[in-house]
DNA sequence: TTCAAAACATGACATGGATTATATTCTTTT
DNA sequence: AAAAGAATATAATCCATGTCATGTTTTGAA
C-alpha cells in the first residue's frame, strides 16, 4: 500500500499451487517436470492499468496468467483502440512470438490486480517439445480462441450494434458471470469505453443501447456493476439461431 | 469430363511427394513416419463449388490441403454469408474438431479444383503427440492465423470500406500475387460477391470502390482477373502506419 | 472535504454504406 | 447460336450509427 504498490513485485508461487493450474496448459504435467518449470519462470504482479507489454515491443518469452483479467488491445493508425481479446487465469499470452521474430502486434494491460508468470522463449519451446500434453493443450486453447475470433468477425459483418451488445453480455456472463439469486452479476470491471471497443462501436452508441436494455428489463446497473436479469430475452436480442 | 466430373475422386498421392509438403505441418517428418501417414490418409479431389463439409456437420478428422484454394464461410441467422478465411496448399482445416465435440462452425467450399487429404481424428492425434515438430508447426500456423484474424477484427472496428478493400488487395497480392512485368496479377478466382463478404460489405459498395481504384490507376481488370498496378498508392489508401 | 478529472449520459446532426431498383455484360446450358 | 441465368455495374434513397456538443455523475487525488 506504500510507494511499492505501483511497481510490479515478484511473488514466490510454484506451478503446482497455481490457482489456475487445472485450466492451464501445464495441467497434465507431473511433479518433476512441473518443478522444473517453477524454477525457470518469473512470477510478477501487475496492478490495474499496468502493461505487460506494448505494441511494437520485442518479445522474449511466454506469459502465463495465474490470476486476473488482462485485455489485449490494438491501436490503429488513427489512435483508436480495440480490445481484441480478454485473457484470464489459465490463459497464455505471447505464443505467436515463440515462432516468428515479429514484435508484439498488440498491447497487454492488466484490468485489475493480476498475477502473471513469465517463461523464457527457449526454455518453454523445450517444454512444449518434450511434453505432448502441453502441446495439445496449447493447440486446444488456440483452436478455441480462433473459433471465438471467427465468431466475432461474422458478428461484425452481419450484426448490428444491439445484437453485438447482447452477444457481448452473454459472453461476459459465460466467462465472468456469478449467479446471485434471480440475477447474474458480471464479475468484471469494465468501463463503457472498454465495452464499446470490444464490439467495435462508439461509447455513446453503446451507452444508448445499454439504456435501452435496462428499460427493457434485461439489465440492471448498480454503480459500475452489471446484472443480467433476463437471459432468455437477451438471447432473443442477440439473434442467434444456429 | 463425364458424369464423374462432379463427384469427388480418390487420388493416389503420398505425403512425401505432396506439392505442399514444404509448407505443410508434416514438413519436418522423415520417411518411416511419413509413410505411416500416407497409409492412414484418404486423398480426394474437389471440383470448384463442392463442399468439404457444411456448417453443423459432425467432424471425424483433419483435412490437409494439398493444392487449391478453399474458402471457409459462416452463414448468420439472416442467411448472410461471410468468408472468414481462405486456406491453400499446406494449410489444415478442422483442427478445432480434434479437441471439442462441437460440430463444424463453418462451411468449407472449394474455390477451384483442389486436392485434399483427410486424416482420421484418433490417428492424427497420435501423430501430433509422437512428433513434436508436427505439434510445433500446428501451433505456429494457428498463431499466425490468430494474428491475421485479430488484424481483421481491428480493421473492421477502425477502418472504412475503402481502407479494408486496399488491405484485402494487399493481402491477396501477398498470398496469391504473381509479378507480370510492371504489374502483379492476383492468381485467384474471386467473384465481387466473395470479395465483399471477405471484408464485410455489400457487393454494390465493393464494386463502387473497385471502380474508384481503377479510376485512380491502382488497379486494372481484364475480365475477372485483377492486376495491381500501383502498390505504393494502394499502401497509402490502406492507411497502415505501424 | 474539496477539487479536478474521468466516466457516464443524452440530444442534435451528419454521413458512410446498406438497400432497392434497373441495366448491362459475361457465362453456361440447351 | 440462342436463351437463360449469373455476375457486374451504377444511380437514388434511407437509415443505423458515428460525431459533436453539453451536462451530470462518479471517482480518485490532494
Amino acid at each position: 500500500m506504500l510507494y511499492l504498490s505501483h511497481m510490479k513485485k515478484e511473488l514466490p508461487v510454484d506451478c503446482e499451487h497455481c490457482p489456475s493450474k487445472s485450466s492451464g496448459v501445464f495441467c497434465d504435467l507431473k511433479m518433476p517436470e512441473l518443478e522444473n518449470i517453477t524454477h525457470h519462470k518469473v512470477s510478477n504482479t501487475y496492478k490495474k492499468g499496468q502493461t505487460l507489454f506494448v505494441q511494437g515491443n520485442h518479445p522474449y518469452g511466454l506469459f502465463c496468467i495465474s490470476k486476473g483479467n488482462i485485455k489485449l488491445t490494438k491501436v490503429g493508425p488513427d489512435g483508436k483502440e480495440s480490445i481484441v481479446r480478454v485473457v484470464t487465469g489459465g490463459d497464455i499470452l505471447g505464443h505467436r512470438s515463440l515462432f516468428t521474430e515479429d514484435n508484439y502486434s498488440g498491447t497487454a494491460t492488466a484490468m485489475e490486480d493480476t498475477e502473471v508468470c513469465f517463461i523464457d522463449k527457449k526454455f518453454i519451446i523445450g517444454v512444449i517439445q518434450n511434453n505432448p500434453s502441453v502441446a495439445m493443450n496449447i493447440i486446444n486453447k488456440l483452436s478455441r480462441d480462433m473459433g471465438i475470433a471467427e465468431n466475432k468477425l461474422t458478428s461484425l459483418h452481419q450484426k448490428n450494434v444491439r445484437e453485438r451488445l447482447a452477444e457481448l453480455l452473454l459472453a461476459l456472463k459465460a466467462s465472468h458471470g456469478v449467479r446471485e439469486g434471480q440475477r447474474v452479476r458480471i464479475d468484471m470491471k469494465l468501463t463503457r469505453e472498454e465495452m464499446a471497443t470490444m464490439i467495435g462501436t462508439a461509447n455513446e452508441t453503446l451507452i444508448r443501447f445499454m439504456t435501452e436494455f435496462k428499460e427493457a428489463g434485461i439489465l440492471e446497473q448498480e454503480g459500475k456493476v452489471i446484472y443480467i436479469t433476463n437471459e432468455e430475452e437477451l438471447l432473443n436480442w442477440a439473434n442467434i439461431n444456429y
